[in-house]
Order: C-alpha cells, then sequence, then structure tokens
DNA sequence: TTGGTTAGTTCAATTAATTTACTAATTCAG
DNA sequence: CTGAATTAGTAAATTAATTGAACTAACCAA
C-alpha cells in the first residue's frame, strides 16, 4: 500500500537492533508458534541474527518455547510464542459516559476488565478517579508481580499529533488538556511509558496490533457513538497511525454529507453528526439527551417511525462508509461505539446502500470485509493497551 | 503526525547505511547550503558518520561543495548542496489529451519540458510514441552526458499498490494495462529504476519533495481535470505515498456529495465528479465533450449563466476541500489540474467555502495554506521524477 | 601572537549482523 | 537398525557499519 519510503531520518547500530527486535516480535505476534527459522525466511534476517535476537527475548521474558514443530522432512522446529505471564498492559478509556479500563498480556488476552459508570465531569476529578481505580487494580491478583509496561489513555476528541494534549472533547466539554500531567499529579503510581490518543485512532491500531492471524494491510475504524470518529493504520511493513497535522485526521462526523442541511453544533450545516450520531438519532426520536438510547429504542422498536429513523440515520453511515472507502481504500473496515448496539436496525441500511453503491472499480476488486463490533466496551482501552506495547517494544 | 511506528520488517547493515545516505541527502535537499556540522546536529549522526557519508556522495557525484558558511565564532563549514550537473530524473505524465515529459536535476530543475499534443490511443500506440519522445530526447544537449536514474511514468487512473499495472483509467478507456512492460516492448532504452503511479500521488509527492525550505509534514494535493482525483504524502520522518489497498486512495471524485443526485459514469449518483470535473462543466454548459474548455469559458465569460455553473463547480470543489480536510488533515493543500486554468471564476467560490466553514476547531488551529498551481502542465511528470529520485537514493 | 571556538578528519574501538562450520534432531531408505 | 538426507539451531571468527577520542584546520578577537 506504501511507496515511496524517503527516510529523513537517520539511525545508529541500537536502532537497527531495535528494528529487528520489533519485526522478530511482529512475526511471533501475527504467526504464533513460529520457529527461529520461520522467522528468519520472513524477514530476511540470518538465522545467527534470529537466533541471538530470540534468546534475549527469551532471557527477557517477552517470548517463551513451546512444543517441537515437524516439518515433514528434518529436525523440528521449536515454537516460539508471546510469553503471556511476565507483562502487562494497561489502558483506559475515557468515554462520555463511563471509564473503561483493561488489564491485558503481551497476546492482548483481558487479565481485568473495569467498567465505571460514572460519567466524566471536570478533569481533575475523572483522572483523580482514574488513578486511585488504577492505584487499586494494581494490586489484583490477576496482574499481581507483573512487570507494568505503561498505560495508554484515550479520550472522545482530537489529541494533538506533537503532545499528548487532549484538544478539544466537545461530548465532555473538555479543551485543551495535558490529560497525562494530569494524571501523574493526581497521585497515579505506575512506572513504564504513558500514552494518550483519540478513542477511535486507539481502538484501529488495537484491531490491526491484536488481530488474530495475518493482519490486514490496512484498517479503518469508524466509531459511531454520541459522536463520530475513525481511525486508519496504514502500511504493511512499518504500520501507521496517521493523526493529522491538527490530530484531526479521522474526524469524519463533519464532513459535509448534505450541504444546506441541518445546523450541527461544529458551526456547518449538513455534517454526517446530524445524521447519524447519538445526538442526531435522540433529537429524531425526540429523546432527551441523557435518554438509554439502547433502551428506549428496544422498547419502541415495533414502532414504524423508529425504524424509518434508524433505516435513514443507517443509510448515512453507509454514504460515511462509501466516503472513507473512496478517500482512504482501507483493506478492512470496522465499526464499532455504541450505536451497535442498536442490532441491525440501523447496520443493515448502512451495510446495504455501502454494498450497492460501490463504483465499479470496487465492486470489481476483491470484496471488502467489514467487521462489526457489537459490544466495543473495551475495543478502544485495549487499542491503548497495544499502543503501550508497540511502544514498549521499542524500548527494550 | 504519525504515531505508535512499530516496525514489521527487519534490515541489515547495508539497511542502516541506506537509512543514513538518504537522511543526509533529504537534509541537504531541505537545506541547500548545510554544513557536516549542520546535519549531524540535525540528524543525530556524529560528525564521523557524516563526513564519511558525504565523502561518499561527493565522490558519487551526488553532492558537491559550495562557499565557505561563516558562523559567527569557529571556523566556517563547507556549503554542501546537491549536485546538479551529474545526473537526469525523467519523468512522463500521460495525461488525457496529451502526454508530458520532463527531465530533471536533482534539485527539480527542469532540464527538459516536452508537450506532445496528442491524445492517447491505445496502450501500445502511446507507449510506441513515448518511447521513441525519450529515446530522441535523450540525445538532447541539455541532459547529455548524465547518468539517467530512471524514469517515473505517471498515468490518469489508479494504479495497482502492488505492481505496476494502471487497473483503469475511464477517460482514455484503458484497463488492466501493465504499462511498462508495454513501454519497454515498445524500444525504451533507458537504464535506471522503472515507476508508474497515479497521476495525483505522483504530484503529491512531486511538491512534497521538491518543496522549497522545509517541506510541510503532510500534503494533498487535489487535481481537478476530467476528473477528479487526490494524493497524499504523509509523515514525517518516513514520508510514504500510501495508495490503498487496491490503489483508490485519493479518488474522491466519486465521493457521494448529494445523495440521490445526478447519475455518474461511475454507476452511482451524486459523486463529486457530477458537481466538479472537467466534464461536468462542459456538460452544465453545454459543451461538447472535448471542447476546449479554457476557450470557451473564456470567450463567454461574461454571461451569467457560465459564471453561475462555475461558481456552483467551485462550491461543490470547496466541500470536497472540506470534507478532504476533516478526513485527512493535511499541513498543506495543493490545487492542480487544468480546471485551474479557468481561474477565479471557479477557485474563489472554492476558497471562500473552505474558509466559511471550517469547524471550530479547524479555524482556532493555525491557517492551513492552500497553494494554487494555475498552470500544473508539468506538475505530475515531474513528481514522477521526484519519485525517481528518491528510489534512486536507495539503491546508490 | 595566543587563546577560544567551531568544523572536519583519522583511527582504533565497539557493536550488530554475517559467514562458515559445526552439532542436533528428525525422516526415510535399505 | 543403520546411515544418508534434511532441516533447526548454535558457536566462533569475520565483516561492516557507527562511535569516541584525539587530532588538525580555520577563523575571530584581544
Amino acid at each position: 500500500m506504501v511507496s515511496a519510503f524517503s527516510p529523513q531520518s537517520a539511525g545508529d547500530l541500537n536502532f537497527l537492533k531495535t528494528l529487528n527486535r520489533s519485526a522478530v516480535i511482529s512475526h511471533v505476534r501475527r504467526y504464533p508458534g513460529a520457529t527461529r527459522a520461520d522467522i528468519a525466511s520472513r524477514t530476511q534476517l540470518t538465522k545467527a541474527t534470529v537466533g541471538s535476537v530470540v534468546q534475549g527475548l527469551l532471557d527477557q521474558g517477552w517470548l517463551c518455547e513451546g512444543e517441537l514443530q515437524p516439518r515433514g522432512e528434518g529436525r523440528p522446529g521449536r515454537a516460539l510464542y508471546l510469553d503471556d505471564t511476565h507483562h502487562v498492559l494497561w489502558g483506559a478509556d475515557i468515554g462520555v459516559k463511563s471509564l473503561r479500563l483493561v488489564a491485558c498480556s503481551l497476546t492482548g488476552q483481558h487479565l481485568i476488565e473495569h467498567h465505571d459508570a460514572e460519567a466524566p465531569t471536570t478533569p481533575e476529578a475523572t483522572m483523580k478517579r482514574l488513578a486511585e481505580l488504577l492505584n487499586q487494580l494494581q494490586q489484583r491478583p490477576e496482574v499481581a508481580g507483573r512487570e507494568i509496561l505503561g498505560l495508554g489513555v484515550t479520550a472522545p476528541g482530537p489529541v494533538s499529533p506533537l503532545i499528548p494534549v487532549l484538544r478539544l472533547a466537545p461530548n465532555i466539554r473538555w479543551s485543551d488538556v495535558a490529560l497525562l500531567d494530569v494524571l501523574d499529579e493526581a497521585g497515579l503510581t505506575m512506572p513504564g511509558v504513558r500514552l494518550l490518543d483519540n478513542e477511535a485512532n486507539a481502538a484501529a491500531f488495537g484491531e490491526f496490533y491484536f488481530h488474530a492471524g495475518t493482519p490486514p494491510e490496512s484498517l479503518v475504524y469508524i466509531s459511531a457513538g454520541t459522536g463520530i470518529g475513525s481511525g486508519l493504520v496504514t502500511g504493511d511493513e512499518y504500520p501507521l497511525v496517521p493523526r493529522g497535522v491538527q490530530g484531526l485526521l479521522g474526524e469524519i462526523g463533519h464532513t459535509v454529507l448534505q450541504p444546506g442541511g441541518l445546523y450541527c453544533h461544529c458551526g456547518n450545516r449538513g455534517c454526517a453528526e446530524t445524521l447519524v450520531s447519538g445526538w442526531a438519532i435522540r433529537a429524531a426520536l425526540g429523546l432527551d439527551e441523557n435518554a438509554d438510547l439502547e433502551k428506549e429504542v428496544g422498547l419502541k422498536s415495533h414502532e414504524p417511525g423508529v425504524q424509518h429513523v434508524l433505516a435513514r440515520a443507517g443509510e448515512a453511515l453507509g454514504v460515511l462508509m462509501l466516503n472513507l472507502h473512496h478517500t482512504l481504500n482501507p483493506a478492512t473496515m470496522v465499526l464499532g461505539g455504541s450505536l451497535l448496539r442498536l442490532g441491525e436496525a440501523l447496520t443493515q441500511p448502512a451495510l446495504a446502500y455501502f454494498e450497492a453503491h460501490q463504483n465499479d472499480l470496487l465492486r470489481e476488486s476483491q470484496h471488502i470485509p467489514i467487521k462489526l463490533i457489537e459490544d466495543s466496551t473495551y475495543t478502544a482501552a485495549r487499542g491503548a493497551a497495544a499502543q503501550v506495547m508497540a511502544k514498549a517494544v521499542l524500548d527494550v
């Protein structure tokens, strides 16, 4: 997918070693049970190099050996796996209506899940709550004794690409908060790396990174909740999460789908969020801003008016997906967010529009798989944990 | 702009050397007249490494030394420049209505420009013509004796991201052509690398690569001509041209701006190209498909109907730019393509819409510069030449 | 002229990958 | 059961890149 790779930054021997260690870990992550010989042939490294890199990772508890892998003729190789027992990755997702925490092992297993139903208030109070929770959860037996690689935090809004500052989160009325600093000031005691990212970016990265089997060459995650956002992972050899110069990459909720349409809280008219989003659907159904959408829709699911509202919103989601596809042409799309809980009444029209309106070239090419995550409660937090791992690998 | 860099591919010592050589060249390209000491401090390489890399590049004719650069106190450093005299980069742009060729030096100076007004017919005939032209132009004194680094070819349609195949070019009715093979079979005698890319991708890369001064951190090029396409360059340390899994990244002409709108030749309704593109404007003005748009509009520029058509098309372009900005959030946008020749009657409404409809976050952040290229005749060909250089650097 | 400062080179030292030769474990044929 | 063939992995010497320290070079100012 990527071409014209023209490095502007230099590296030393240590960088090279880091690069190769990261490549070995990536390979084992993608192909659990791979042998040293498998890794050597796929990465183009020599047997000797792979041997020494693997030995280092075994010593540090990143990898562990498994059974012998018979390969027809010849000596069988020794299976290698990510060692699930020595480390822990923490991810925290500051949602519009709750705080969600996850502790993951290196393979992405959830060791602890925690859902805190209190909606965020001020940044200080919320970070205090988060610090307390994390300080407590660290003691739990599921993670006790593990080396903590770090904490990734996600927020429902764009994050500055250069410094860990949440620029704007309209749905919780925060702006320009250096969240990681606030968190440290709130008394968090946790070693390792600290990361802050947008919720959709983190979710996209997690879906890519912890993907079972060979991951897609690129991936877009669409987060459909109170607002609409998206995150992109692109690049085969060097997967990246581009964020845009202002951290706004993927803020598709404010692409214009209906010039001259309804007014949006962003000041424009006809934004996607005026057609499909938690607040647009609540408004269209005449519900209160804080109404439990899933419950209300569940109660009235038989009413044709409700069906019609969901179908229209779903169609708008389909247009959004199609436009995003024409713009980014990802290998996979993943749909998540709280709106997915409204079920097929919403998703079916979206998928139908997407399928029906592909142009000739898209239709002729291979089918683009679309994954629906009905329950994405921990998707973003898990993605933040994945980012911690990707970062920690470079620091080993 | 880019985070969560998690390399999946490995490297050897030679890769490291290539990386550093590329970084040195990039630095001199960005900052002509830089000294070895400048490069060392910016790249974090040691003086010794920079010294030896630079010596190698001097020997091979990639760099040359200039005057002494006094730096206040201390010994002045020796200015370094890309050597403009030893190499040549070839770029060819297969347009909808003509063939355009450029020979560039390493700094992007045009040594030869050639415009062939014949519209493409079959791939074979067109490549025959191109091969003949190139074989002739190679003899010209402007480039005689220079080492040829290679040829980049651009086409008006999506190119497969893995193999150099033009997948579909509706405006010249080609599909699934291995253009570089056809070109070689047509008798081209030219050494060096061969590249094929989409016209907008190449233009975007060229605008980035040959940018005077520090290039923007990311850049989108919008090509507004017979159809509408775009190309993206992203990434600060490792600039990339993402192409999408099917080579369709940036095919924004078929994003839906008006659900249920006019039928587009792609089979959908309400595509951007039904509102703003050479053929949409010709249709709206009641002109023939092959009419000279610039001339016709020039003749009737006083007619209010013409003004209105251009204003409406311009506004659609503005929506497209805004949506693209919300999706990709590039540091710079560049507008090119033959429609730009229609002048302010088209571009002014586009820019006005873009400015007026930025949402709060965009407005608050720094102004996004938009560059208009009124005459983009050689922009794509020049971009293809830039891609040749980026590739050749890795092969030195 | 001398001391201070920055630029650039030289060369031994370091470090990571490689090469070559080796050992190890398995299958298969006889 | 034995030995040849095959593949996996290790060990040690080698190669090739960056590095560090010591050096020379060029300039300024007092």
